[in-house]
This record gives C-alpha cells, sequence and structure tokens, in this order.
DNA sequence: GTGGTCTAGACCACG
DNA sequence: GTGGTCTAGACCACA
C-alpha cells in the first residue's frame, strides 16, 4: 500500500487524525487494502502529506487499539489478520448510516424534494 | 416561531452551536422561517434543549454576524430581511454538495455499488 | 509578536473582545504586523492583561471567522496569508472614515471651529 | 426645538437613548437650544424618529438627572436654566477629548501619518 | 504546548 | 421581557 491512497484535506473540519483513521476502516471494510497488507510507514505518510508524524502516528495507535491494524515489530503497521476480513454489504452500508441519515434531515431542511439530491448522488457515484 | 424547531444532538462531534447555526441557514434557505420572523428567545431554546443559554446566544450571534439573522432591540432576533429570500432549488442543492460529495466518496471507499445506497437514501427521503 | 502590543480598555463602553479584533484589524492594515505572523497564545493575551482567556478566544475566533486570521492546528493563531497585505493609504483611511465623521459631527453640535478641534488632533497625531 | 433637530441612526452600535442625551448635552453646551427653551414631547420625538416612545422618555429622565434638562409640570422638557450657559470653548473642546484620543491612537495603529487624517477632518468640520 | 466547547452564574443594557 | 458580556473553571481535541 502507498502513502498516495490516503486523502487528506488540512483544510476540512474533520481533525487529521480521523479522517486517516476513518479512511483506512472503509479502506479496509470495502476490501481495498487486504489483512496482513503493509501500510506505509508514518514517515512516508506524514512527507507524502506535508502533515505532523506525531498526527499520523496518533492515527496509527488509534486504529490499532481499535482492532483495524496491528503492529509487526520491526517491519511496521499492517491491517489486521483477525476479524477483519472484508465485510458483507449489509455490514458496509450501515457503516454509511449515520451520513445517509444526516443528509436525508439536512435535505428535508432545505425542503428539497428527493429527486435532485438522488440524482446528483447517484451521478457522483457512478464516476 | 417554536424552539421545538430546532433539533439539537448533543453527542454529535459538530457543536451545538454550530448545529444551530447550520440549522437556521438551511432553514432560512429552504424558507420555512421567512424573512422577519421572530426566532424563539435564547432563554427558550436553552431550556427546551437543556442547554446552556451562552451556547444558544453564541449561535445568534454568529448568524448575525453572517447576515442571517438580525437584532430587533428589545424584541429578539428575527431572520433578516436583506437578500435571504428562499433560495432556488439550485442553490438549496448547492447547500448540501459538500456532504453529498463526502457520502459518495465514502461509498467508494466502501466499494459499495450505487444502487443499495441510493435506495436508503431514498427511503429516508420519503419519510 | 508580543501580548503587550495590544491595548486594552476595561471601562471602555466597547467590549473586550471587539477592542482586540478592532486593534488586530488596524495593526494588520497598517503592516504593523504581517501576513504569517504569530499571534500570541490566548493565555499569553489573557494574562497579560488579566481578561478571562474565553474573552480572548472569542476575539481570536471571530477575527477567524472574518478571515483576518488563521488557524494553524497546534501552534496557535497567525495572520491570514490571503488578500490580507498591508493596505494603501487611502485604504487605511476609510477604515477611519466613521470615526472622524462621528468627531466632526460632534464637533459641529458643540459650536466648535475648526481650528481647535484640528491643533489639539494634530498634537496628539505627533506623539 | 423640533425634533428634527435631533439625529438618530438606529443601526449604530451606541444605544439609542444615549445617542439623545449626547446630543443634548452638546447642543446645550454649544447654545443651539438655549436655557428655558422647551423640547420637542416624547411622543413627537418617537413618531417623528420611529423609535420606542419609552426610549426617548428614558433619555429625558436621564439628561433630567444630570441637571441638563428640567421637568416643567404640564409643560414638558426644557432646558434647564441653572449652571447650565454655554460653555466656553475650552470646555467644549475637553467634551471632545477622548474621541479625539481614541482616534489618534486609532490612526496610530493604521500607521497613518499626521497629514491625511487632518486634511480629511478639517475638510468635513468645513462643510 | 495550542485553541475549542460548554457550564453555571453574575451583572448589565435595552425596550 | 429581550440579548450581551464577562468570569471561573472543567474538560476535550489537536499537534
Amino acid at each position: 500500500m502507498d502513502a498516495s491512497l490516503l486523502t487528506i484535506q488540512p483544510a476540512s473540519a474533520e481533525p487529521i487524525y480521523r479522517q486517516i483513521v476513518e479512511q483506512l476502516r472503509r479502506l479496509i471494510a470495502g476490501g481495498q487494502i487486504a489483512p496482513g497488507d503493509l501500510l506505509p510507514s508514518v514517515r512516508d505518510v506524514a512527507g507524502f502529506h506535508a502533515v505532523n508524524p506525531m498526527t499520523v502516528s496518533r492515527a496509527y495507535s488509534l486504529a490499532e487499539s481499535e482492532g483495524l491494524l496491528e503492529r509487526l515489530r520491526g517491519k511496521g503497521m499492517a491491517v489486521a489478520a483477525v476479524k477483519r476480513a472484508t465485510q458483507s454489504q449489509v455490514q458496509r452500508l450501515a457503516l454509511l448510516e449515520p451520513q445517509i441519515t444526516a443528509l436525508a434531515r439536512q435535505a428535508r431542511e432545505l425542503e428539497l424534494p428527493a429527486e435532485p439530491v438522488l440524482r446528483r448522488l447517484g451521478k457522483l457515484l457512478e464516476e
């Protein structure tokens, strides 16, 4: 796996370390990185994205404590083998539930009909 | 207008005062509250949702400094009259663009096909 | 940059947090603090001027939302880089226009001739 | 004296009642309204400037408690006779001292030279 | 170390 | 009645 697989938006309100953890969670759930795959080193990620190494380290540690990653002494961090194989579609959809619910609520506050929202999202999903 | 129009989620990562501002922005853009409408008082909102009055006050002040609201001295806060009429559907959809984009990106990271995501969102939108 | 650059008058009718914001606006426009300069920390300013840290924090937040300052995560607040270079003399004079107009109106209400007012102001400006 | 002699800016940060009191102070000090002159009624001022009568009433009461005005039962408020004759130029200039000082400080924060500030003020004073 | 958020409560300003 | 300001202090998030 390569440092360029991660997307980091320093200007976002979401803290950087959480951007990393959440992306790892989804990349693993979606199977784009598989159990045993070695992650890029803290230094590589920090250098590539111009963020503080401590921030990356913190993200990795958090992911490790969640069981997403495991530390291979002397080699680095890898995707955890146990219990973290690709999940079913239903499970993966469930991970998006909070975001979908929030979007629906906001569309209602805007008095937007369903159709244009679905059309826009559909378009982005097909790219 | 009634304090129950606002929805507050104390457990959310988004700070309460910003939840309020963002909701106001959408309720105004969607036309659910119209220019001149008086908002519920700081104390009412704070009491109803069991948050500190200063938190609500902060949201109102911020919304005022953005031009969403205006202060009627001695009467309270009202939806600003200038240039804040209900917006077109296109404009309102644009306000959702960041959330839609984020959702699409996350679905892609989860390797989810478009169909189940759209179906789930469509279902919530029709409620 | 040092906490002593700011002047705070606790007895003034103008709220402290706004005194700070307005001073920052002028110090930036006048070039006394330049884009990228790190401001003194909230705690430093609060300690130095014996005000509550939240009051200073509020000023900084407001200045940030106006685009005067930007947050460097973990480092503090800095003068915003974008479009905030020192302004021309004409632009800076325009920032004083409301105060000058008010002074002229008050002098006229007092039926004061121009000369003594100008003399007094001139004297203070040359110190 | 006529209600139109007062200038009221509802949008200003300065509270309306104080705008009124301060103007009265200056109009009296400058001799534009003389001891014994009858002021317009609260209702007239409130109607003419579209402000709350209570606000005008409060301003009048405050001015009375300061000795600027006196209440003539059945006739209304009048400029107080005692000790409130037109003041000397030096005394009137002293009333402007705080505003002049503030203006000078702000010009310094803006790094403005004396000349353009004095020129602008002079121009407004001669109108 | 930095700033952010929230609370509880006091007191003021305004109408 | 309305909102505004400030304090004191707790706790969190981030780097």
